[in-house]
DNA sequence: TTTCCTTACGCCTATCGTAAGCATA
DNA sequence: TATGCTTACGATAGGCGTAAGGAAA
């Protein structure tokens, strides 16, 4: 088979006609570069060019093979660029796992911001549970998990990526939904729609340790692991619930939000990334120094 | 600049992922391997594979490289298939010139043949009158030209590409229009559309040779140079003529055609293709021989 | 006779293979 | 301790440059 230097001992001397001239281009003498053409013709099978002691042609087929030869030489040149576009992070992939709950507002707005920060990264999308995406990061299968605290694998690394405040959501013509804003005391007793301890752990968690601070023992009525259906619950009336400030992107008909009256703002709903601490994805890296930096700029407290 | 044959090594390794099993697959020892895919990520600038004494991996960099890689060697493959293909005359292109009156038939039909001969084939169409093509073909512009005969320069070669014989043609409700044939003595002293000497110089020879021979002196009203001119004049009134038979495929409406009752048939309308004696581009020496070979199967003697 | 591609030949660089080194499980 | 990639080093092959050869205008 035949060399990249021979190819641009071709393409030289196709270029030129002549053989001196490209020899001069090369940095080279004739002989050896007549003799490196030579090799390639009987390595293709075929003469590339014509040649007397006046004339330098292309053959039919060195015409067709200069331009597959010029391909060959921009996808040589192209090849090495783009591998080091991806070892500086600027081209590659991030393979992202998410949580069908943070399908809906979470992981397009994170898209968003990879495209927007590193365009020519592609992202690999892979829906599993939580667990299920701290499993995939230590073997290497994801680089970056959409997930809620706390991460406890030393291996892993959690970033905040968003904190928002919880609202009380009530069904349209509540009593409450007459009040500006609700006081967690209002809560006691009522029938609650509850997060369910196994397949919402952290919400339980969050929403349990608020109301219990709060000395109040709302009555619950169901567990449920989807905000989704909370709301399908409060709406059919079966009572109130406490959902994340970014719940009301959806717009969802026949339920009402209403602020928290005394919630101590020291602990709301947080979604952070996780990543392996040893990932050597350089996307990966340029990824999380973006949004370091753009978070950074960008971002007050949030509660 | 690195050398195809590193980027063979690479993707043998990349596949392999065992320097060792590589090497054997490549036919070397190991040393050398390790050697040359040190000198290709020198080359491109960044590691391309994570090994360890355990483990051989590719980096994200090698993982994007692997593809470029593989893109490369079967460029490099297809560029030498390629160029063979057109050294045997199986692809490449041939230039064809032709005059805007073979455009309507000629050129479509012998289009048809080519691609269905050599489908990989390109053919570069160029109108153009007579005397440029056989200019053009000795300049090596064009390959192929679609003319009439004779052709005199000795560097030229006519070959017969269609015969046909001369029909009559008469205005629609003419008195001669209600015979089945016609013979060329009733065109002693009609009104006859003739061909221009200057411009349609074949058809007029051709013409004027039928008409002596046959001792009948018509009166010739108009010279024209285009057959489609001749119809025109022709359903006008304006007088009769002869064309070639092959005119009849246009539907001409308000012309009728009739056979010649006394036609000798060593005379035909000819039209031919010319080639330069020493062209050496393999696809038309394919299709000169294909055309041959299929001509010779399917063509009777045309009159 | 001049131009310029090819062949011939000696030198040298670069690659190969063998052997030793060294890190990891 | 064994596996397996890397480094070291001597041998060899292939490419380069100089010099001579040969065909066409």
């Amino acid at each position: 088979m035949f060399e990249l230097s021979q190819i641009r001992c071709f393409v030289a001397v196709a270029e030129e006609l002549h053989f001196g001239k490209a020899a001069a281009r090369l940095n080279m003498t004739q002989p050896p570069l007549s003799r490196q053409i030579q090799l390639l013709e009987h390595a293709v099978g075929t003469p590339l060019l014509f040649r007397s002691t006046r004339v330098v042609e292309l053959t039919p087929a060195g015409r067709r093979f200069l331009h597959e030869a010029r391909g060959l030489l921009r996808s040589a040149e192209t090849a090495v660029l783009d591998a080091r576009r991806v070892a500086q992070g600027h081209a590659g992939e991030i393979a992202i796992g998410f949580t069908a709950g943070s399908s809906y507002r979470d992981v397009p707005e994170l898209v968003a911001r990879c495209r927007a920060l590193l365009p020519d990264v592609n992202l690999k999308l892979r829906e599993m549970v939580s667990q299920a995406q701290l499993e995939a990061l230590l073997a290497g299968r994801i680089d970056l998990a959409l997930v809620r605290p706390p991460v406890v694998q030393p291996a892993l690394q959690w970033r905040p990526l968003r904190r928002e405040r919880l609202l009380a959501v009530l069904p349209q013509g509540h009593p409450y939904a007459e009040r500006p804003c609700i006081a967690l005391d209002a809560l006691d007793g009522v029938d609650f729609v509850m997060y369910s301890p196994d397949e919402a752990r952290y919400f339980y968690d969050l929403v349990s340790d608020i109301l219990r601070r709060a000395g109040v023992r709302p009555r619950h009525v169901q567990y449920v692991s989807q905000i989704h259906t909370i709301l399908a619950l409060v709406r059919a009336g079966l009572g109130l619930s406490l959902v994340p400030a970014g719940t009301t992107v959806f717009h969802y008909e026949g339920v009402v939000f209403r602020e928290l009256a005394d919630l101590r703002p020291d602990n709301p709903v947080e979604l952070g990334i996780v990543v392996k601490r040893d990932n050597d994805n350089p996307a990966l890296s340029r990824l999380l120094g973006e949004l370091a930096l753009h978070q950074a700029a960008t971002a007050g407290p949030q509660a």
